[in-house]
This record gives structure tokens, sequence and C-alpha cells, in this order.
DNA sequence: TTGAAGCCTGGAGTAGGCTCCAGAGTCAAA
DNA sequence: TTTGACTCTGGAGCCTACTCCAGGCTTCAA
């Protein structure tokens, strides 16, 4: 099938679809004579495969890792295994680090409606912090 | 004091600095005879409110529509009170979004650990929808 | 035959928040 | 006087995942 079809077939477009190739997500397809990629049932495979494991929150790059174990089937699952549960924990800091953020304007929020005589810049700068590492370039260094 | 304090005063680098000036999150400072920024304590007071609102999950682009209501003092009040509102709906409805991708990464992972024989890609494609409501640890009050 | 639709390539642009660089001037201590 | 830390400016680069464009070729239906 040619790009087009697979990008209806795949709900990816055609674009993005070159993108993957350049990304090396995608195997180059063979060419036709005139020069048009041609695809195949694997290939529709391979782009919902990279969907889904984006929709896992695994970046392309990532994503480009995790194929070739993929192609050697069984072999690389534990692997496979792993890269999801360090990307569970990866989620889990990513909710955490979240809900920091809400308990914060939670905070803000209610510093500033129970006590309206309060301004706002104060309400704001007194916040949880999720361990932050600030670096400064040079000062002071050497 | 010179940028290279304001940087110490608020752990917030130099080059950082001059780029806040550079968006306006930063009134232009005071220039000695030698050209170099002067800043006072209300530039410290500001580069800290700055850092909190982006605490707050508040882009600089944000930030910088919110500075001229907070120089107002209570007037705009109401606006700040409906930003951090309507901020911290995003903020709930991107938590709710990675609650999603978590149940997605259990369901993977726990069907490949529960199924040796199924192929990784099988187990990644069955994905649960953003439309979906997902509710863990009974964190949101709706 | 004509025109639209689809395909090709290479390359630029986008957002957000910095970060780094070159090249030059300034300042204070040794 | 020299050294090194600090400052200045303008501009480029980084990261991710696309998206769009120009300019040109191919295919297919009317």
């Amino acid at each position: 099938m040619k790009i087009g079809e697979l990008a209806s077939a795949t709900n990816v477009s055609v674009d993005t679809l070159r993108y993957y190739e350049k990304q090396r997500l995608l195997q180059p397809a063979t060419r036709a004579d005139n020069g048009y990629r041609s695809f195949g049932e694997s290939h529709v495979a391979r782009v919902l495969f990279i969907r889904s494991a984006q929709a896992l929150g695994f970046s392309l790059a990532q994503i480009v890792e995790i194929i070739p174990r993929l192609a050697a089937g069984n072999f690389g699952r534990r692997e496979i295994e792993q890269q999801l549960s360090a990307k569970l924990a990866e989620i889990d800091a990513q909710i955490e680090k979240l809900e920091i953020v809400r308990v914060n304007l939670l905070n803000t929020f209610n510093a500033l409606t129970c006590d309206p005589g309060l301004p706002v810049s104060s309400a704001a700068v007194t916040l949880k912090q999720p361990g932050a590492r600030v670096r400064i370039k040079g000062l002071h260094a050497k």
C-alpha cells in the first residue's frame, strides 16, 4: 500500500509517517518504480505499536530502542518488563509532582479567599518544594 | 545589587534573569555608569514571585499577564482567583490523563507477566482512551 | 487532454524555557 | 600591572514531535 493508505489505515498523517521513517522507527519501505514507498501489513502493526507505546508515555527515542527487542520475540521480554515498570515509576513521580502543585495551588487559593487583605504576592510565595535544584552558572565557582 | 547578586539571592541563574528581562517579566533595572544592571529588593520579590507562579504551573506568558494585575493591588483579585481555579482544573486534567496512562501501563505489564506467551505488541495495543474515567487513590474532590 | 490528487525531497518553522557562546568592557585584589 | 571574576550584547542552539512549504514528478478519472 502507498503512504496515504498507510496513513488512513493507522490514522497517522503522511508527514508523520515520513518523519517516523527518518527517525528509524519505521523500516524504509520498498520503493515502486516510480519511487513511491510501498508498505505492508507489518507496517500497519508497527505504526500502531508506536502509537500505543506513545500512549503509554514512551518517547520516540525510547521506542526506537524498544523495537529491536520486540523483533527478537521472547528474548528481551525481561528488559521490556523493566522498561514498563521504570516508566510506571516515572509516571508515578510525575503524578506526585502534580499533586504537590495541586496542593500548593489550593493553599494559595485558600489563603487568597480566606484573607482578602493578603497581598497576592505573599500568598503565592511559600510553597512546598519538590526537592528543587537550581544550577547557577559559574558564580563564585572555581 | 548587580545581576550576579540577584542571582544568588534568588537562586536563579544570571542568564535566566536576563531572559526574564527580555520577556518583560522583570522591569529593566536602572543602569550604573558602567552599563551594569542595578537591582533592588523589589526585584528579589518579583523573581521569587515568578518562580512561585511557575511552581504553581503557570507559564511565563501567563505570568507576564498576571503581573500588572498584581501591581494594581486588590483590584484584579477576582481575576487572579479565576486564574488560580482555572489552573487547578488544568492540573486536575493533567493528573487524570497521567492516571489513565498509568492504568494502561499496569494493564500492559500485567498482560505481559501473566501470559508469557503473549506477543508484546498485542499486549500494548488495547488501551484505555483519554475519555475514560479512572478513579485511583480517591484524590479528586470533584 | 486536462486537472486534481497524491507522491517525492530537503529544509524551515513551532512552542517553552532556558543555556551557551563570542568578543569585548569593567572592576577589585595581589 | 596583571589576573581573573564579573558584566555587557546579540544571537545561536537545545529538546520533542511533528507540521508545513516549495518545487517538481506521477497517477487517475472525466
